[in-house]
DNA sequence: GTAAACCGTAAATGGTGTTAACGTAGGTGT
DNA sequence: ACACCTACGTTAACACCATTTACGGTTTAC
């Protein structure tokens, strides 16, 4: 986007934020717990010389936040791209099952992305912080479904009030990229499926269900293949079953 | 169960006990965050003091969670009494609803409660701290809409192993209560709703959606009336959602 | 009545986020 | 080349937090 006239200083400060995100990374992989002390101890600072890049502890969190959610991102594109472009309904598969591993696998910054109350009004740094391009991501690849096996979507009309302004004015722009303001609908189906998908999965990593069906992910794919028949995919049910089994355990 | 052979000092004992769940319960709902030292000091002790009753800060968290929990239940349930018992699906609908307005008048506590990774093998104290009385209570009420209008339920062999397994010897006994073995594909129906309600609630609660159907609660209502017909409800989806829909702001 | 169990205390340890005061290097203007 | 100022790091301190230890007083039990 914007050039480039940064001043040996900014190109510093830069380097500098950098190393505190991918330093809160790092920590969090290793099982630590993310705390301002740690990451400057890390990086051979003390606590308080962070306040000259972060407001709050809070701020950190948001920002790590945004940066674990875009690599989680690239895991769940990366899953979907072993099928080719054309097999759609594989592909959102593989990348909804990628997200219940990366879930189970990484509980902490599960946690952090999403289940953390959303910063209201901070949203200083990264211009674009939209937080949740894994949204993106499977909006995208919804709409891919819905463009090669056209399922039904309801009408901007049938909408309620409230559910019409969210699908015609989205607050993250990048969501309805591509998608004429008559086929909004599918916006619809996708904040419907993206509800499926959030339950059960958090459902699952908090715990609060039988451990053998977490084990053995059978509420997980049921919820999958109940919401398929909504994307068109109703002749396509064994097939898709047998894909995101065959992921289950990595 | 047990009788009452209580000791004067037994009784004191039981006495602090409560006083610690019920003060930490008022410091919760006045909006400051639960802490050893905050509830002593409420109760002019010392922190160390309440290492007497309880062996960690978690187990206090869970043991206000689990009376958090049963206080809310009545809630729910008292909402349903609103209506007369043999509208079974409406008081449903009515729970579910108080359940998500108590989510979102007291996030803090829903969190403590729905999004808090389980204690795994603490239950040291109230003998059957099964958590979750709230899903008991579900339970039952789709019980009576299942026995009222008799809805299809999968038969048991039709399910997963780990399915069958967790609906034949549920980890919580009181939810299988008077279910015969054959007829306990109604706790699999059970669970898929419970992850619609629970997905929907905490989407909304922890912000990741648009506030506008947040505030409308158009997301909401959409998931229990497509859920709703695997009930058997479908010929009172208008009702009932007028019934929610009018109490969706109170 | 005496011993033991119980229940509270104060003191101390090591952790957290956060603020304030202070120095020092880097880049900027003349 | 000089002065200046801003940015960036430091140390010290404050106010919290959970938790452990050692100690004293009450209440119970034998």
């Amino acid at each position: 986007m914007t050039v480039e006239p940064t001043t040996r200083r900014e190109r510093q400060r830069e380097a500098t934020y950098a190393e505190i995100v991918s330093t809160s990374i790092a920590l969090l992989r290793d099982g630590e717990d993310l705390s301002l002390r740690a990451v400057a101890q890390r990086m051979g600072m003390t606590a308080p010389a962070l306040y000259r890049y972060v407001a709050s502890y809070q701020e950190l969190v948001d920002l790590v936040a945004y940066e674990v959610d875009r690599a989680a991102t690239e895991r769940f594109r990366a899953a979907a791209d072993t099928l080719p472009e054309d097999d759609v309904a594989g592909r959102l598969c593989l990348s909804a099952t990628a997200f219940r591993q990366w879930a189970h696998e990484s509980p902490r910054e599960f946690g952090l992305v999403f289940a953390n109350p959303i910063a209201d009004t901070s949203c200083v740094r990264r211009e674009t912080l939209t937080l949740s391009s894994s949204g993106h991501l499977f909006t995208d690849q919804m709409k891919a479904i819905w463009e090669s096996n056209g399922f039904p979507i309801p009408a901007v009309d049938d909408l309620p009030p409230a559910a019409r302004e969210a699908v015609l004015d989205p607050l993250i722009p990048a969501e309805s990229e591509g998608v004429a303001e008559a086929d909004r609908g599918l916006l619809w189906v996708y904040m419907q499926g993206w509800t499926q998908l959030y339950g059960i999965v958090t459902l699952e990593v908090f715990g609060h269900m039988d451990p053998r069906l977490v084990e053995s992910g059978d509420l997980f794919v049921d919820t999958i293949l109940r919401f398929a028949p909504r994307m068109g995919l109703e002749h396509d049910l064994d097939r898709l079953e047998a894909l995101i089994r065959s992921h289950l355990r990595d």
